[in-house]
DNA sequence: TTGTAAGTTCGACATATGTCGAACAATAGA
DNA sequence: TCTATTGTTCGACATATGTCGAACTTACAA
């Protein structure tokens, strides 16, 4: 990745809300940490590296309003930190590991 | 450190012109790279990690007026990227490694 | 077909941020 | 002491950002 463009990976991770909800896909996804956030028990990575439902699970445990949360998702998307799909009434997220690796090359 | 305080990296880091000031000051600092900026081609790592005269250099540079980049190296060092001091007409600037370190920690 | 749940888009608004120039302070050198 | 250089602080201002609620869309379920 351009140094240059560094930045934007930085703006989308600068907000407190927007870096928790980062957080918490990621160690869902990718750290295999303690669930931060589950609905109905249900497991929350079916699928690795892929967790379903995490719209509704952040506005689950979130005090923010849809539209701020999907503003949110769309800035992760934007700087390419996660991708999002929508498979039927699922939506699942996927953390894109190339640029969280790219993030730790810049200050090797 | 706290994950919840992370953000306050991020931000410092989430604008374009700070990023390159934060960047120059590293590559000087701690990763021996080519030289983004000198002036009258002295030495800028007299000193093994600390950058003299980082501020007139970063000016130097930079289409910015002194007061703005006054300003983000306040922010870089409130977020603790950075630490300043001056020393006579010098301005000693040190990267703060832990801190640069722990970000390569959250992700792994 | 109708209703409901989930996410998006839009417009509004308050607040935060980046930038400047002017005035000030501290230091070094003539 | 006077002057030049360097960085800081302040006030102003334009722009960006985060947030909301309302209206809309889509997909499933009754």
């Amino acid at each position: 990745m351009k140094q240059s463009n560094y930045f934007r990976i930085f703006k989308a991770l600068s907000n407190e809300q927007r870096f928790k909800i980062f957080m918490m896909i990621y160690k869902q996804c990718c750290a295999g940490g303690e669930p931060e956030f589950k609905i109905k028990e249900e497991p929350c990575c079916p699928v690795k590296g892929v967790i379903e439902k995490a719209f509704t699970k952040v506005c689950g445990c979130m005090n923010l309003s849809r539209s701020t949360i999907s503003h949110h998702f769309k800035e992760l998307q934007n700087a390419g930190l996660i991708t999002c799909e929508r498979v039927g009434q699922n939506f699942r997220c996927r953390i894109n590991e190339e640029v969280v690796n790219s993030i730790k090359e810049i200050f090797k």
